[in-house]
DNA sequence: GGCGGAATATGTCGGAGTAAATATGGAGAT
DNA sequence: ATCTCCATATTTACTCCGACATATTCCGCC
């Protein structure tokens, strides 16, 4: 039973992916090579299937599977990893269920093309910034914020109750504590949007605050490697706060507007920079 | 071996969910009664654990299972099932893949709360509308168009290529021939907006398309019951076609604005009648 | 060229054993 | 006597294995 060797090995690269987004690590794909350091983190809560799948699921996201390609048998797959046939269909059922692939008997598992992909499904966003993010992509993704969040601001200075504008409130005076430079700061700015999203009282634009907030949280990474931070967005913030809490949802609508554009600027000089060097 | 009646009753309810917007396969089934029903009666290319997923999901979307609540031990459930436990299993990662459900060693399989689904997920939507619609969510997604489509349509003013214009020519032509009385027809309607998201070029908003072209079908099926269809599409949609030809971004925003607009108002009184009913 | 059988990969099954999280109980301290 | 803390027990999901069934595809046959 030498397998468990690259079991671990697999948990380890995917620990906790979802939830609590940290560095997508640098784990080299270090191919047959394993470590056999096992003891040293215990069992990552992640459970093997899932492991296996964010494999696969970041494997497909990178390009390194093509859509169209498919993907050698269960049984030889499942043996070249080392884990059982069953843990391997789980991990291809949860990459059928969000649109990456699709299997049918003796035909295969083959990769669909990217238009099936669930894109905003939180989990296929951190694999698809697992590696090096595509720039067209994260374009695209503020964009969607374009749209969505001035939108969504306007209605939600329509229909915020009390319990809407203090969860705003609290997120904003947290921000002002602890300053975007940390992680708590960050989450506070999330905690912002979400509220804001919430707000609008409406189910499917709630759903998009999941997928954008993990967006804003992976390009992010990009801002801090670019250290520089000159703009204070408390004010923008507050702004949208206000306007939302007087209930005029134009004003909302315009300042979250510039709130996102000023986001996607620093963003993209962020991105120059790393291109740069 | 007994347990298979159940199996295949099970893979019967499921054929009417059409989870492959691939090609709703231009045959049409001919049916003269309005699909209503079109459980084909056959269950080819239905996968065991995709039945049983969908038997939950809908179970879980209808209120039947509410978030918090747990659910019977594998053993039990799959052996009430009458079906294996690998089988259930692959459903519940498919569940769990799509963030209706969480389940840990000793704790069991519990629904997540409602803001933790993937709404938009084609299959999660459909399984929403499988049994009566919420009619609150309905109006959510139709602020979801409202929000989305004109910004799309003004993007693709800007970035449309010769073949995106015709792509939408085309359906804007089948939509003229067909009119909205038939699947053809509505099947051209949904080329037409799909045409307008991918004329974007952006890949997150072009993801939405399959939520909201699901949408836009499911509820189609109340503008059916309610059978009094007076407005002329056709117009509308070509002033939208015409703006973005031009490449007029804010009158292509203007134009799907209203096109959106109608189709609630339409929507909204199928909706009412039907509740009257 | 259409048709039927063989090959092959996915799909389904049942059981056995492992690992993890909760519940339980007891020992010691306050 | 009550509370805290820790070891243990138990329950449940997780993983593995080997076999059989089923559905497609492919190829030879008519």
């Amino acid at each position: 039973m030498a397998g468990r060797a690259l079991l671990t090995q697999l948990a380890k690269e995917a620990t906790e992916t979802v939830t609590e987004p940290q560095f997508p690590d640098k784990s080299e794909e270090g191919k047959g090579t394993q470590d056999e350091r096992e003891s040293v983190t215990r069992g990552p809560g992640r459970r093997l299937h899932g492991a296996i799948a964010h494999k696969l699921g970041t494997a497909i996201l990178s390009g390194q599977y093509q859509p169209g390609d498919i993907l050698s048998g269960e049984v030889a797959f499942a043996e070249e990893l080392k884990v059982s046939r069953s843990a391997y269909r789980e991990a291809i059922q949860v990459l059928t269920a969000k649109g990456l692939v699709a299997s049918r008997p003796k035909a295969g598992t083959r990769v669909l093309p990217r238009d099936r992909w669930n894109l905003l499904d939180p989990e296929v966003l951190a694999w698809a910034f697992a590696g090096e993010p595509d720039l067209q992509f994260v374009r695209d993704l503020f964009e969607l914020r374009a749209v969505v969040e001035p939108a969504a601001a306007r209605l939600a200075a329509q229909r915020r109750d009390k319990a809407d504008l203090k969860a705003m409130r609290d997120a904003l005076s947290a921000m002002r504590r602890h300053t975007l430079t940390n992680d708590a700061g960050r989450a506070a700015d999330r905690d912002f949007h979400d509220a804001i999203l919430r707000a609008s009282h409406n189910a499917a634009l709630l759903v998009l605050s999941a997928s954008i907030g993990a967006a804003v949280h992976w390009t992010t990474r990009f801002k801090q490697r670019a250290r520089e931070l000159p703009r204070n967005p408390i004010p923008d913030h507050a702004l949208v706060y206000e306007a939302i809490a007087d209930g005029n949802g134009d004003a909302a609508a315009e300042a979250m507007g510039v709130l996102v554009q000023l986001a996607l600027e620093d963003t993209a000089s962020a991105i120059q920079a790393a291109v740069r060097s």
